[in-house]
RNA sequence: GAGCCCGUAGCUCAGUCGGUAGAGCACCGGCCUUUUAAGCCGGGUGCCGCUGGUUCGAUUCCAGCCGGGCUCACCA
């Protein structure tokens, strides 16, 4: 039978329904009990009368009687209903399909074999299902059905669900970690005038009644820095950041991010809070992905080069200096590459390719860390990243709170890229002085990756970025 | 954006060295009053991703396109 020929008879079942005078999609429902709690009290008490409410997943008819079984705040449990309780009953009963959403009021005994069941004597239709849920067996498999359709698959298989349930889990325990701290949870805009924070092509859109373009934010930072020129002394926000780039495994376009800037502090004391922080996460999460006993690994980039190379960048990047250490490295560089990509491919091709445990790197070059302080009389920055099996996860800096400093790196920036704009705003307010400050990133799609050791960013993600169909 | 792989029934999957397809679940009809991946008897769903080409004939071979996966690039 086609899958039209499914629907019209469902639809044809859901007629009967109406034509009986009977509300197939009631706005009131009843209300019953946990499936868990009537398993926990039977197993204490025994047979009791109760009921549910539930999606009906299963259905073995048996002429005269029959199973059946219901799902609801994703657990199950068996009923029963037999044609000689109530032949009234037995007629929705069998009206009813997989996928219906019913109210079932009941006694709760076991099977001869075991199984603890509800013995149905009333019956009532919530909700009528008119298409057909996937295989009862082997789930939802095709992996684009499951991105497109992820009430699907959330709906048939369990390892999907907790992923997004430990999610869930994984933001109210930062928060908590947070907020035990002192932290100040805000929100700041995601339509910004000059996209900035981070180096990063943004999304664009319109404004109508202002006639003006806006962008979408590609990081909160500059916004939650003029909070702690506020007085604000521990802020954070968890949000969405938009990037308008390629979209992979490890990227989406709109993903989560965990910002926190703390006054008083610089990127020492943000590098242990966010080893706490993250060690914390997986305890709460009972993940055995981090290893919370041992500290993690700290690996100076620049320290390292030299080592290796014998090639000093503490005093700047010179780019023919940098190309002669990716080659010593043997580091592939594949075109015309950008000094930072540069970079960014020599430490990661010759530091990190072997690390799988958590690492931060430290010890940026200056020009490469914009919005970062730097050591006296050098020009490195003080920050840090933190790489978890070769993915970046954490991005952290002594914040730079020079306005002068600020205000030159900016226009470096705009030199390099004329489509850039200053951030005036921010410089004036860091005019008025902004106190020493450690600033953190988190990026929370790829931290749940790594704790759940998942390969990726759309298996974290609810409802990835796909293509229209 | 580039390379490689994939796309068959609503779902999970077979298959066709080129002769337009098949199994289980689900669904329809019948039997069945404690079943549980219920069972038994009968039914067989399909633009074989789309568009072209080659061919007497294409779901199969080839090309282009669409969508997905992986790797790379951009980036976090």
């Amino acid at each position: 039978m086609a899958e039209e020929d499914i629907i019209r008879a469902k639809k044809d079942r859901l007629n009967w329904f109406k034509e009986k005078g009977i509300e197939p999609y009631p706005a009131k429902s009843p209300k019953g009990e946990d499936i868990s709690k009537i398993i926990e009290k039977f197993q204490k008490q025994g047979e009791f009368e109760t009921s549910v409410t539930g999606r009906i997943v299963a259905l073995r008819r048996m002429g005269k009687a029959s199973f059946g079984v219901v799902f609801s705040n994703f657990k199950k449990i068996q009923f029963y209903i037999k044609r000689d309780d109530s032949p009234e009953n037995y007629d929705i009963f069998k009206h009813l399909d997989i996928g219906d959403f019913v109210f079932i009021k009941g006694k709760v005994f076991r099977t001869k074999t075991g199984e603890i069941t509800v013995h149905t004597y009333k019956l009532k239709l919530l909700a009528k299902s008119i298409r057909v849920l996937p295989e009862k067996w082997h789930g939802l498999r095709d992996e684009e059905t499951i991105l497109r359709k992820r009430y699907l698959d959330i709906l048939t298989n369990e390892n999907s669900r907790k992923t997004f349930i430990l999610r869930s889990k994984m933001i109210t325990e930062i928060r908590k970690f947070l907020n035990e701290r002192g932290f100040f949870e805000v929100e700041t805009p995601i339509l910004q005038n000059i996209p900035g924070g981070a180096e990063a092509e943004p999304f664009v859109t319109h404004h109508n009644a202002l006639d003006m373009d806006l962008y979408l934010r590609i990081a909160p930072e500059l916004y939650l820095k003029r909070l702690i020129v506020g007085g604000f002394e521990k802020v954070y926000e968890i949000g969405k950041n938009f990037r308008n780039e390629g979209i992979s495994t490890k990227h989406n376009p709109e993903f989560t991010m965990l910002e926190l800037y703390m006054a008083w502090a610089d990127f020492e004391d943000v590098m242990d809070l966010c080893e706490e922080l993250i060690k914390s996460v997986a305890e709460k999460l009972n993940v055995s992905t981090i290893d919370v006993k041992k500290p993690f690994k700290r690996v100076s980039i620049l320290q390292t080069l030299k080592e290796k190379t014998g090639f000093d960048f503490s005093d700047g990047v010179d780019l023919e200096k940098l190309k002669q250490t990716a080659e010593l490295l043997g580091v592939q560089l594949d075109d015309e590459k950008t000094p930072s990509k540069i970079f960014e491919n020599v430490y990661e091709q010759s530091i990190l390719s072997k690390i799988d445990e958590p690492v931060f790197l430290v010890d940026f070059p200056e020009e490469f860390s914009p919005l970062a302080k730097t050591y006296p009389n050098k020009k490195v920055a003080q920050r840090f990243e933190l790489y978890i099996k070769k993915m970046e996860i954490a991005n952290a800096y002594s914040e730079l709170n020079e306005p002068e400093k600020q205000s030159a790196h900016f226009q470096t920036q705009v030199r390099k890229n004329p489509q850039k704009k200053v951030d005036k705003d921010f410089i004036e307010a860091l005019e008025y002085g902004m106190p020493p400050t450690g600033g953190l990133g988190i990026g929370l799609d790829r931290l749940l990756m790594v704790l759940l050791d998942l390969d990726s960013i759309k298996d974290v993600i609810i409802f990835p970025h796909l293509k229209p169909r």
